[in-house]
DNA sequence: TCTGGGGTCCTAGGACCC
DNA sequence: TCTGGGGTCCTAGGACCC
């Protein structure tokens, strides 16, 4: 079994496209107050920055660092060559994220040895560096949980095979947290258990742990600490829900403005299920007040819908028996209980006429909110509406809401000058460096956030 | 350090059915 | 009618993962 992880990945896509930030801390995450670091360059990490971190905290640790946003199209088009390689290795490649993927050998390499798996290895290894110029960490074990540890046991640009038999002195000496599934909550009641090593966990009494983790997580934990894992490797799985939600620049209170936002995200959830060709029965809202408690609140409809009118239906109900008064600070609807597409929803949803207050036929298909890509290139999302403090009150504030839209890191053209990116904006004004993934270190120019000779861009070519 | 967005899986209680 | 046992569905919440 190997487990593959591409090292640092949106940093490292986006050092590999722009010269500039080669050797340079980076930081791709949302770029707005209430905004979260997603990977962090090893260069970032250097400074104490991490994923999950929130935004504010690591520009305190870095002021200098390279703030984006992301470019999750650019990120897709990377996975699916690294994924395309890996299917060369073995049809069954079941990817964990855009990042990370197990790959079982079993099937088409039976009997391979220690030396056969690093040979296999290192060729992918070489194979990824030269079809996308990054570096990917593989590890190699007899099950997911070794392949999976082992992968992250010499990041970045590292192999590691774990043979069968020395599976038991690896996993041993490890911290429980390394465990997959043993997180904050279930480290720190282990912890208080006396049980900090894997070794621990292996010989805790089995009762005990189902007592207080309940059945599955108990009993699994320690088959894991104990190197049992038959976890298989699943290529493809159909989706169980969609989902889509939105952390506000500011608090809201009005309900009308809530069932707006609630609209949005209906459609971006709509859209995505008609693209997938599938519906669903349950729907939920979720919903995070100003001190973090969440609610969630759904409801089971007697047939499967993909419609819009539908969904939006079901969801303002849901809202209306929230009380928002105090503050909401996010929102997000999903749908649950999905099934594929039948022809007869097909049509009942054709013949739909537009509600009231909705383009017609703005069914699936016709996306509002203007990105090209739904939600990707501007994570923390700009709020048109927002009531943000506008320029430098704070110390460390990140750039002014970019209410004409153009987000750290974006990709341009610009009529007379080429393809470059966006390097920040604000106060009416972009500044774009002009180089690509072949380049030197670009220059900089300033334009109005206006100027019609410059453009939104696809991903360069690598 | 005031905490994203997209998911998965598990648990527990109550309704309902036979 | 003073009360069984099992199964399924639904709802809500929470831990966890990348």
């Amino acid at each position: 079994m190997l487990h593959l992880d591409l090292d640092a990945f949106f940093a490292a896509v986006e050092q590999r496209d722009k010269p500039s930030l080669r050797g340079k801390p980076v930081v791709v995450g949302g770029t707005g107050w209430r905004g979260v670091v997603a990977t962090a360059s090893y260069e970032a990490r250097a400074f104490g920055i991490g994923s999950a971190m929130p935004t504010m905290e690591a520009r305190r640790r870095c002021p200098n660092a390279a703030f984006l946003a992301g470019r999750f199209s650019a990120y897709r088009r990377v996975s699916e060559q690294v994924m395309a390689l890996a299917h060369e290795l073995s049809p069954l490649v079941e990817p964990v994220s855009l990042d990370e993927a197990y790959v079982d050998l079993g099937p088409t390499h039976p009997g391979l040895d220690a030396a056969g798996v690093s040979a296999l290895a290192e060729g992918f290894r070489a194979r990824v560096r030269a079809t996308t110029g990054l570096t990917v960490s593989v590890g190699a074990g007899p099950s997911k949980l070794v392949a999976k540890i082992a992968s992250d046991l010499r990041k970045p640009d590292a192999l590691v095979v774990v043979p069968a038999d020395e599976q038991r002195d690896l996993l041993a000496p490890l911290p429980v947290r390394r465990i997959p599934g043993v997180g904050a909550v279930t480290g720190e009641r282990l912890a208080r258990f006396g049980i900090r090593t894997v070794a621990d966990l292996a010989a805790a009494d089995e009762a005990e742990l189902v007592r207080m983790f309940g059945k599955a997580h108990g009993s699994g934990l320690r088959a894991y600490a104990r190197g049992i894992d038959p976890r298989p490797v699943v290529p493809e799985r159909d989706a169980k829900s969609v989902s889509a939600e939105e952390t506000f620049a500011v608090d809201l209170t009005d309900r009308r403005e809530l069932v707006e936002r609630a609209r949005r995200l209906v459609d971006r959830v709509a859209v995505r299920l008609a693209t997938g060709g599938v519906s669903g029965r349950t729907v939920t809202i979720k919903l995070r007040r100003y001190d973090f408690t969440t609610l969630n609140r759904s409801r089971t409809l007697p047939q499967p819908t993909a419609s819009p009118r539908e969904i939006a239906q079901a969801a303002t109900a849901l809202l209306e028996t929230l009380d928002v008064a105090d503050g909401v600070r996010l929102l997000g609807v999903g749908v649950s209980g999905l099934t594929e597409y039948t022809q007869q929803d097909l049509l009942a949803e054709l013949d739909e006429p537009a509600a009231p207050g909705e383009e017609p036929g703005a069914e699936p298909g016709g996306a509002e909110s203007g990105g090209a890509e739904p939600g990707g290139a501007e994570p923390g999302g700009a709020e048109p509406g927002g009531i943000l403090p506008q320029g430098s009150t704070a110390p460390y504030g990140p750039p002014a809401p970019a209410r004409s839209g153009w987000s750290p890191g974006q990709d341009v053209t610009h009529d007379e000058h080429g393809p470059g990116w966006v390097q920040g904006s604000g106060v009416g004004r972009v500044t774009v460096r002009f180089e690509g993934p072949r380049t030197p270190v670009g220059r900089i120019r300033t334009f109005r956030d206006d100027d019609p000779a410059l453009h939104p861009a696809g991903p360069p070519v690598w």
